[in-house]
DNA sequence: AAAAAAATTTAAGTTTACTTAAAAATTAAT
DNA sequence: ATTAATTTTTAAGTAAACTTAAATTTTTTT
């Protein structure tokens, strides 16, 4: 299959599991940098190849062989950012934009030896869960959005869910990582903003920040 | 550019580094498994780029660009092979395999992160030699093939130079690896085989195999 | 030096992955 | 509930990287 379809079937996975729910082509084209055209052709292509439900006018949903086969290119991806986060001193940015290229010529065999150098790591730098061979994710997420993080309690990051080189900029200088705890001390509904203090510094983020950091109370 | 136009300019390079000297569209063409008339067509097409020199009928040449972009490929393409061997136990042909993919989709950032890590090799665990970041090759080859090799003298092998799975297999089973030391016993002029002994044992090569291995004298 | 063989080039056509522009359908707004 | 706005689809067309088949040129053989 070529980089086009593993790259369409991949958006789909992805804005069906944490984006909001459209899944018609013109999101899809959005998120590829396509015309809307586009993305009608290629879901129609992708319907007789059993990867997709396609039916005009209508959400596309993944087959499970569409599934399985997004679910292998997202396994290629995170475990290639487990990796190069481990061996080398990079940005997550950098290291999401390598893995982008890297997931699309790697075979399962590459794929088996990183996970078990890694010892099979259940998530990536940033959170995101590490599906197994056979394209299984077994953890469960219990994690929420640091918008819907109540006042007064302490969480630990869990996911980083962007691909934005200053989001994760900023993330990096105030130490909002992937495992690092945070207390929240003030939510203001209105304004949606969020103010909360990591390692004694006190920082305030708006929605488009909040909405991407993903917690996990600690109890 | 394109993987098509990085694999092109790559098999000019490599032709005209260690194979028979015939750089026209036809010898390509097979070696990249394309109909001479795709690499006529590419032969054109490279030549406005300013990456290579066509003229009818005649020999293929890179231009310095074309060359430059070549050796940036087969930097890539050398650290991969050198990193794979380090990090995980894969047969010299499955690594090279990888190699071949991964080379075109590695930014120059990270292979001069794997090449620091790996201490700035010089050779691949073929024995060839890795350019360094500006394209530039350090090292002098005073390596010869293994079929011109001296009757009763001692030699290190420097390079395997094959891309075939039988090849590796064989030469991983006897022993013949980068950087070991073989003697060679019996030279057959008439038959063009080389009789030579590898930590204890004598092996007994024909031509396909002793022009692919190169060696150097010891002293 | 001609004829035969082999290789290269040209020509015409295909597939993939796009594009823009228009038509059709859906969704949102008054 | 129409109208307006947005999205999706269709239609037509492009560029890259091939293909096969025929024409041309080069190379080899006799």
């Amino acid at each position: 299959m070529s980089i086009a379809i593993e790259n369409f079937v991949k958006a789909i996975y992805n804005n069906n599991s944490h984006d909001t729910k459209d899944t018609k082509p013109g999101n899809i084209a959005k998120k590829l940098g396509i015309s809307n055209a586009a993305a009608t052709d290629m879901a129609k292509k992708l319907a007789v190849k059993d990867l997709l439900h396609y039916q005009k006018y209508q959400e596309l949903q993944l087959t499970n062989k569409g599934r399985k086969m997004a679910l292998n290119i997202v396994r290629k991806h995170r475990l290639w950012e487990a990796f190069l986060f481990k061996m080398f001193d990079m940005s997550l940015h950098d290291i999401h934009k390598e893995a982008e290229l890297l997931e699309h010529q790697t075979s399962d065999l590459l794929a088996d030896k990183i996970s078990t150098y890694l010892g099979h790591p259940k998530f990536d730098p940033h959170g995101d869960p590490i599906p197994n061979s056979d394209g299984a994710i077994t953890t469960i997420d219990t994690s929420f959005s640091l918008s819907n993080a109540e006042e007064g309690k302490v969480y630990i990051i869990s996911r980083l869910m962007s691909d934005d080189k200053e989001f994760f900029e900023f993330c990096a200088h105030h130490k909002l990582k992937y495992g690092h705890e945070i207390k929240v001390s003030k939510q203001f509904k209105k304004n949606k903003m969020t103010e909360l203090s990591v390692e004694n510094t006190t920082i305030l983020l708006n929605e488009d920040f909040t909405t991407l950091i993903y917690v996990n109370a600690v109890h």
